[in-house]
DNA sequence: GTGAAAGCGCTAACAA
DNA sequence: TTGTTAGCGCTTTCAC
């Protein structure tokens, strides 16, 4: 003997009302008068009834529930992201599908389409960069899409991020000023446009009013790793780099090992500053100069804004910028 | 003019067959001539036609999402854990709604009771305890639960993790055997039967058979946290504690910095064995020695025995224990 | 191998 | 303030 679902119609039966009144005192509809919001209440209450989304949602067109497209939970940057973008969701009453894509182009393309199927009601996405795939996928479908840390020079769907190429310019700037000639510049793929275009604007910027010529060799493209970080320092030291910037804490901890694994004296012979201010830059020592970004919060305002564009609110700006600042921890000269 | 969303219908319509094939070959049925499947197919990708889940949802009464009850996705425990859940859950076809509790009693109650109600197949709990009330919830809905990470004298619902009380009594002895007469003991709470039963009764039982007697002035109950961590080198050295045993990494970090910035000498003063191996434990210097547990494979086996439950598919044993192991690196003596 | 038809549990007009 | 009635888009018998 299976358990029986109770359904909207038991609690209508047994609370002598028609259903459409136990739907309107489940969706808080104000017209339902006192007495028999009390009785419905006391029936939904007595049954144990719980109202099934699924068939809400089908009824009704809207899921409550927004899919979340992450490189990788195990990122503290991303896993920042989405805890902020969790909490505002909570507060709204959404739920979050949350999907791994790896930055794997068909797995995200995959991932979208499943998103879509089951009809989540808007869509955050993280992940540097968005293939012209991801991007026509979009703008065919009428889902709200919001970046979160992610920019699109495209700026079709909403985003929200802080001014990459001005605050790149900015600790470049403060590392030459403190007598550096040749600063690393060292993140993912130039692909992406985070790194390839905003950061790498701002670091030939700082380079050019400081009237230093341009140095390939000082350029590195590599895995967003700890790994790939420590194994770093050789090259480093072969271009004769006397400074880092680096574009992912994880991969920043790396080349701090590296070279203090070799020796290298922090930051006497050597400074570092990384972008993220994850929690991790201060659980190193010496404690990791950063960028401070608000990841929390990018995370929550995009969510935020996502919760506007499904409501068909009016949004001033759906480019969003917010605001940056350096904290100068141990990893660069005082 | 709204773009008209194509259903199943008008598939069928353009194929001239009924919905009900349109179904069959939607689903894979064999029972459908391949001529006619691939007609239908055709009209679909012609159509652009894309199933509509929660339709489906439904009317099969089965959603493909399973709900993942976690404390927080920025501890690199839990996200690792998270990420062998969802990497095995898109293997079988399935989504996850994350949800985050904060280990809050009353939120914890409050996701299970929204999962549910969106008709999630299956649901993974990560948490280090159950109260009373969750495993009320669980035992009412036959919705399959399985723990991960998260041990329940219980033994009602199915769970995956490492035997705490082996490990703990393996490392704790062999700091004995190097010479620690007092061992302190740093983990959460106490009422969390994976620290006030396995992982103290380890602690105690190697301290038996050392034949050193228990002391209560070397259990620390903590919160999970760096800061907490970093906080307690006064209190340990008050204690007079020559090593510690940690239950969580970050926590045990904490306590690492906290001794090295008193200028304590690690290994050679004080010595710390830390509980998850999260990749944290080789990113910090000196590198932490650590209890191995395979984190992305408590997840993955977790969601994969959910898998079997859902399908109530006959499943031997319900509680499974997965093999640790013990990594010496550089934060005990040789 | 294929189609007709009855729901799945709910929302949302529209009437009353 | 309340009830009636169509669907929402799909799966799933049951016939043919």
């Amino acid at each position: 003997m299976e358990k029986q679902t109770i359904t909207i119609y038991d609690v209508a039966r047994e609370a002598n009302v028609s259903m459409a009144t136990v739907s309107r005192v489940v969706n808080g509809n104000p017209n339902v008068k006192p007495t028999t919001r009390k009785k419905v209440l006391e029936v939904i209450d007595r049954l144990d009834y719980r109202p099934n989304a699924v068939a809400r949602g089908l009824a009704s067109k809207k899921t409550t529930t927004v899919g979340v497209i992450i490189p990788d939970v195990t990122n503290l940057y991303f896993a920042s992201l989405a805890r902020g973008i969790d909490d505002i969701a909570t507060m709204y009453k959404y739920n979050i599908i949350l999907a791994n894509s790896d930055q794997n182009d068909v797995k995200e393309v995959q991932v979208l389409n499943t998103l879509l199927a089951k009809q989540v009601d808007g869509i955050i996405y993280m992940g540097h960069k968005i293939t012209d795939e991801m991007r026509a996928e979009f703008s065919r479908s009428k889902t709200p899409v919001v970046l979160a840390g992610t920019v699109d020079p495209d700026e079709q769907v909403g985003s929200v991020n802080i001014d990459y190429q001005a605050a790149t310019e900015k600790v470049i700037t403060q590392l030459i000023a403190k007598g550096n000639k040749r600063v690393a510049f060292i993140t993912g793929s130039l692909l992406e446009p985070i790194n390839g275009v905003y950061r790498l604007n701002g670091y030939k910027n700082a380079l050019k009013k400081a009237g230093i010529k341009f140095d390939e060799s000082l350029i590195f493209e590599s895995e967003y790793s700890y790994k790939a970080g420590e194994a770093l320092w050789d090259k480093l030291a072969g271009a004769k780099a006397t400074a880092a910037f680096v574009g992912d804490d994880e991969l920043a901890i790396g080349v701090l090992n590296g070279a203090i694994d070799h020796g290298v004296k922090i930051p006497a012979n050597f400074e570092v500053i990384t972008s993220n201010n994850s929690k991790l830059t201060e659980m190193v020592r010496p404690r990791l100069s950063t960028i401070t970004q608000p990841l929390y919060d990018i995370g929550a305002v995009s969510m935020r804004l996502l919760t506007k564009l499904m409501n068909k609110e009016e949004v001033d700006e759906k480019t969003i910028v917010l605001p940056y600042n350096i904290a100068d921890r141990d990893t660069t000269k005082k």
